[in-house]
Order: structure tokens, then sequence, then C-alpha cells
DNA sequence: TCTGGGGTCCTAGGACCC
DNA sequence: TCTGGGGTCCTAGGACCC
């Protein structure tokens, strides 16, 4: 029962765009983006804003001009109904086959040869998958098929681009010079894995499609480029190399940064954004069942004020003993940018990284830890995470947070919580 | 006026060990 | 004139992904 592998990559049409849609109907067929925090860039488009020639990650202060003259509406990024809205998706994913990875917010890996013959073809099973997806999440997918991740995504390229397809790709289903013809049509920087740098390379080298990129010796592709690029080539030629992660491993380290809604100067505003950042890296690492040693603190201006003088700075942070209690890690924090701060200068973000994470029970206890603090602290983190998941983000926080938020980042055009707060549930006239 | 956030992996070089 | 071999750990930087 050794079949050889069968990937399939769903991924979500828009994903953030399409999330908007489904609780506000009229959005459909209208041109929409959903921005990045802040209102800064435009990290979602819909088909009728790309063919507006909107490029991924455009300022949205460059498209508004554009966005009056085609009445393009532009969302808040509201991250509380995405993640809701992929939790549902990669659920009903699991109805169609045990085998998943869940490689992004908006895309699976599958492995279904085990399940294919359930369905009169693989690409009745990908049609099966649009099908449901549409009517149980109201969201639009398109699915690729292949024998290695690489091509599955290949394939999911494939039917995103070309409605011929409707929405399915299957690599398997095509004869060897059909592929080769979809090969040769694509350009090189569209393989996963290959991004601007290495196209730049690669196209210089003549090696200017998938097809090229298959072509090529795989030992040659090491020599010249590394290891990385010599398994997306092999996987180009249909052998498996990166393989199915069920399990996602344990996060190696845990960011939490953001810009601020308007430049700060004030030593206490600093304060409070980092406490907040620190709240939410703590929280995070508790739920992964870590602790840290290490903490880093960073604070920036604002890199395209060239006219502004600049400060861009970070300091680590060795603790005496792992903790994962937010006020170890906040009075650590606070003490780090104290050091780092210098007035005179308009900050525009901050951030704290934790890297050395080891899991709970593991940690090398300090010499003069007092016997029990350990467990006082974990009882009372406990009762913080508990009140927070039960009456929302931030009940309980330390007072280091301050009330006030004038560095909050903007978000005016966030469409309500439709999932997750029982005042936003979405009302339906009668 | 206004430009996101959060990750991973690989490589090279330096410090250090026996 | 002439100076080994094998290894780990850490950091910084570069590349990639969504």
């Amino acid at each position: 029962m050794n079949r050889p592998p069968v990937f399939a990559l769903v991924d979500v049409n828009n994903f953030y765009v399409s999330c908007e849609r489904v609780f506000q109907p009229h959005l459909e067929g209208q041109p929409v983006v959903v921005l990045s925090n802040n209102d800064g860039c435009a990290v979602a488009r819909s088909s009728e804003v790309k063919a507006l020639g909107v490029k991924m990650g455009t300022p949205w202060f460059k498209l508004e001009d554009l966005a009056k003259q085609h009445g393009i509406q532009a969302f808040s990024s509201n991250y509380t109904l995405y993640g809701d809205m992929s939790n549902r998706f990669v659920s009903v994913l699991r109805s169609f086959s045990p085998d998943i990875e869940i490689y992004s917010i908006d895309e699976c890996f599958v492995r279904v040869e085990s399940v294919l013959s359930l369905y009169a073809s693989t690409g009745a099973m990908g049609q099966a998958m649009r099908h449901k997806l549409k009517q149980w999440v109201g969201l639009p997918v398109c699915v690729g098929f292949g024998p290695t991740k690489t091509l599955a995504k290949f394939a999911n390229h494939l039917a995103k681009k070309n409605a011929e397809f409707e929405g399915v790709c299957d690599l398997h289903a095509m004869s060897r010079p059909e592929r080769e013809v979809w090969m040769s049509k694509v350009a090189v920087g569209e393989v996963w894995g290959v991004g601007r740098r290495l196209s730049d390379r690669l196209t210089a080298l003549g090696v200017q499609t998938v097809l090229d990129l298959r072509n090529c010796a795989p030992r040659a592709v090491r020599a010249e480029f590394g290891v990385v690029l010599e398994r997306t080539c092999r996987e180009l030629r249909g052998f498996s190399c990166l393989s199915l992660e069920e399990v996602a491993p344990a996060k190696k380290q845990i960011m939490v940064s953001r810009s601020f809604g308007s430049p700060i100067t004030r030593m206490k505003e600093l304060e409070e954004a980092v406490a907040s950042y620190v709240g939410c890296a703590a929280e995070k690492l508790r739920r992964q069942g870590c602790c840290t040693s290490t903490l880093l603190v960073f604070i920036h201006t604002n890199p395209f004020r060239e006219d502004l003088p600049q400060r861009n700075v970070s300091l680590s942070i060795g603790l005496p003993s792992p903790s994962d209690d937010s006020r170890e890690l906040t009075r650590a924090a606070l003490a780090g940018l104290g050091k780092l701060y210098e007035p005179g200068y308009a900050y525009k973000k901050a951030g704290v990284l934790l890297t050395t994470l080891i899991p709970q029970g593991m940690e090398q206890r300090g010499l003069f830890d007092e016997q029990g603090q350990s467990a006082r602290s974990a009882a009372v983190m406990s009762v913080l995470d508990k009140i927070n998941a039960r009456f929302g983000k931030d009940s309980v926080k330390t007072a280091a947070c301050g009330t006030e938020g004038a560095w909050a980042m903007n978000a005016s055009r966030r469409s309500p919580r439709f999932t997750t707060r029982w005042s936003d549930l979405p009302v339906v006239q009668a």
C-alpha cells in the first residue's frame, strides 16, 4: 500500500478580501483592498483592484486618488475575523483527508493519495473541496495537485491564473509534453522558493522559466546556489524532498512589534507600548508552554523620513533565570528600553523579540531562586490568561501598559468581529 | 501628513575547545 | 624555511515565505 505521494495545495483567493465579503455580500464584484496594520499598505486586493494594476504592498496614501476614482473600498486588517475564518477553512479540509499541513493563514497542503479512490478523479476531488468550502464557509479557493509540494504549488498557480482550469489543476492528468508547455510559459520567479534575488541571478544565467529550472542539473544548482534551490530543482523533477509537516513545530522565537499611529517622542509612551508588546509576547510564550531566558527590545524612527534624524537601536537582555511571567519580562524590557532611549527623536516603531525559548519544566533555575516563587508566578499568570480568554484581550494587564494608548495604531476602517463577539453578530433582516 | 508584521533556514566567520 | 585536525557554539547577514 505504498502509493506515491499526491499533494494538494488549497489556497483561498484574496483571503482577507474574501473574508470581508462573506459578511458584506454587497462587496462582491466591487474593488476592495485590505490594509496592513496602521492602514499602511494594501496587503490583500480583490481581482478588480489587481486589474487596476495595484501591486501588493502599495502604500495606501499613494492609492487614495485611484480609490476615489474607481470607488475602491478599503478595510483595516481584522485579524480576529481572519483567524477565525482560517480555523473554519481548515476544519472543512480535514473532512477530506486527515493528513494536513497548515502552511499559512490561507493555505494548506493535504496528502490525498489514500482517499483519492473515493472520487471519480483527482480533479473531481478538487471540485468537491471548492464546492464544500464555498457552501460551508463562504470562501473561494483554488486547488493544485502534484507529486511534490513545489509542483502542487505550481499547479495551484496555474489554476489561479488560467480560467480554463476552473479553479483546479492536476499535473498528473497532463501528458509530459503538456506539462512542459505550461512550465515553459511561467517565469522562474513564480516558483515557490525563488524570490527576487534568485530570480535575477537565474535569469542572468539564461534560466528564465520553470521548465529551464527543472532542466538544470541539481548538482550544478547546488554548487552555484546552495542546497535550498537544489531541493526546489529536484522537487520540480518530481522527487519529493519536502514532507508534510502535520504537527506545527514549536516556534523558535516570538516577536511582537508595531508601528505607532503617530510618532512618539516621550519615554512614558514608549514604555507603555513596549510593556503592551511584552504582555502579548508573554501570552504567546505561555500558550506554547515555554519560558525564555533572552529578550531583545528595539526602537526606531521612521526610515522614510530622510529629513529627520534617525535612530535604530536594539538591546538584548539576559534574564537571571528563564521566565514566562509577564511582570518579570516587563521589568527586564523596560530596564533595557531605559538604556536605548534618547530624547530628541520621533520614534515610529518598537518591538520585543523573545529568543532562547525553553520548554516549561526544562529550565535551569537560578542558584538563589526562592523556593515556591515559580509556583506563585505560574498561578498568577494562569489566572491572568483565563480572565483574558473569558472577558477579552487586555481585560487584565500590567499597569505599565497604561490606559491612554496614545501610541495605538490606526484601524479606523476595521469591520466588526462578526464571528467572535456577541455584540458584533451580523443581523439578518426578515 | 501618510510606507506591515512575523517567521524560517542557510552560510560564513570568529571564538573557543581538546 | 618550517606550525594539525576536528569539532561546537554564537552572531550577523542574506535569502525566502505568507
